[in-house]
DNA sequence: AGTGAATATTAAAAGTATGTTACATGATTG
DNA sequence: CAATCATGTAACATACTTTTAATATTCACT
């Protein structure tokens, strides 16, 4: 059986002694860092699926290091898990918002803690990442082109129309409903109306063919993959 | 935007007005119970999205309530997070066995509680798309593709038509009353008469065929395994 | 078998979501 | 500074979905 890969983050070394010990004895692989700094430079090439970070650590603290994680392109988003010790109560809001996926409170328990790796890692099941060209049917998308191929006919999209067909295609078949729709391409804030994607969705028709984009009444749109 | 219902059991008022205020105050749809018995009866019906389960309690602790929760089949299997004092960490241990999610720390801090929540149930909108396919006997249905396919054809449903369908197929087998089902499709505080859940099991019948959902007459319905 | 309550069956009425078109606003470009 | 284009809005049209309401049928019991 194939175990993750958990990079441990830690300025104290019994704790990590104390973890690598519990989780390698589980048979995950194990690295581990006692800086966010090195922390960095250990997940780029060693790709962890999981980091264990705690908050409270010289240099540079926890959060900042998730931060930065999260916004490394090079990386594919691994887990982020907090250790934090009791009653720093305001490192687990922060922690939420720098893109934590969870946080446990020390001391560490091992058994509670294998228990929350766990837990974790198995709800990551269905996350993939993608690609810059994708095809689906007779349509071909180049994200970084801007491009559309249709049954070999190159042509431009407007940037809201193409990102639309682009999140559509991104899960050809599942249906985006008019709220993930918004959030994904106009952001959570922005507020615009509802007949907006109507329109967009009857220009894309009107480009790409009426019969790809199908319309879900009283839930949303889906690409249609045949 | 709909907001998920979520039921809260602890036998200290105060912890529950504190909570309750909090969660109202972010759109949630609170229901509360002071003990595990009174939470049980109140899941069957209110069906929420997550429950908070204090540990201790008189008469039936938060463990217990747990297990016969995740026993009870008549549920749709909602998230449950236990709220823990501090230094019981015993309880995470069997609180997890027991099936639990999350737990949470007392004392609560809301806007921790909340962004507790939110990750919960952002995880969970994530995690029924891995589970969005099953197949009961010639029927199959994809929740996230809103695609019924009946002995290889497909065909698509409206939305309530869907959806109840979709609940029938949760628990081949099971009775669903009418009550349960009016609060999973409709919601708790919209009323609807009782012949409409008839005509859309009606419509259902002439859609998938006959004999796939069966009347208990005084009960409810259920869908029929073979 | 007869009875009453529960469910089935209709068709029509309400209710909504979506489609469509034309137009307003800015930004961009030549 | 026109001309074009991308984007969003408004108003109305359309196509369904959902619900109701009225009537028929079934089923479990005396």
């Amino acid at each position: 059986m194939k175990k993750e890969k958990i990079l441990l983050v830690d300025d104290e070394p019994d704790i990590i002694d104390l973890i690598s010990y519990n989780l390698e004895k589980e048979g995950y692989h194990i690295k581990s860092a006692s800086n966010g700094r090195d922390a960095i430079d250990i997940a780029k090439s060693f790709m962890p699926d999981l980091i264990l970070l705690d908050v409270m650590m010289p240099e540079m603290d926890g959060i900042e290091t998730c931060v930065e994680i999260r916004n490394m392109e090079g990386i594919n988003s691994p887990l982020i898990a907090f250790l934090t010790a009791r009653g720093e109560d305001y490192s687990q809001i922060a922690g939420f918002d720098a893109g934590a996926d969870d946080y446990i409170s020390k001391p560490i328990k091992p058994r509670v803690l294998l228990s929350r790796i766990q837990a974790l890692l198995r709800r990551r099941a269905g996350t993939e990442s993608s690609t810059s060209v994708e095809t689906v049917g007779s349509v071909t998308i180049d994200k970084e082109k801007y491009l559309v191929v249709l049954d070999g006919e190159e042509m431009n999209l407007p940037k809201k129309e193409f990102e639309l067909l682009a999140l559509l295609m991104s899960k050809p078949g599942r249906v985006f409903t008019r709220e993930i729709i918004l959030n994904s391409i106009w952001g959570n804030d922005v507020v615009v109306g509802d007949r907006t994607i109507d329109v967009h969705i009857r220009k894309l028709r009107e480009k790409i063919g009426t019969k790809i984009i199908k319309t879900v009444k009283g839930v949303g749109y889906k690409f249609e993959a045949k």
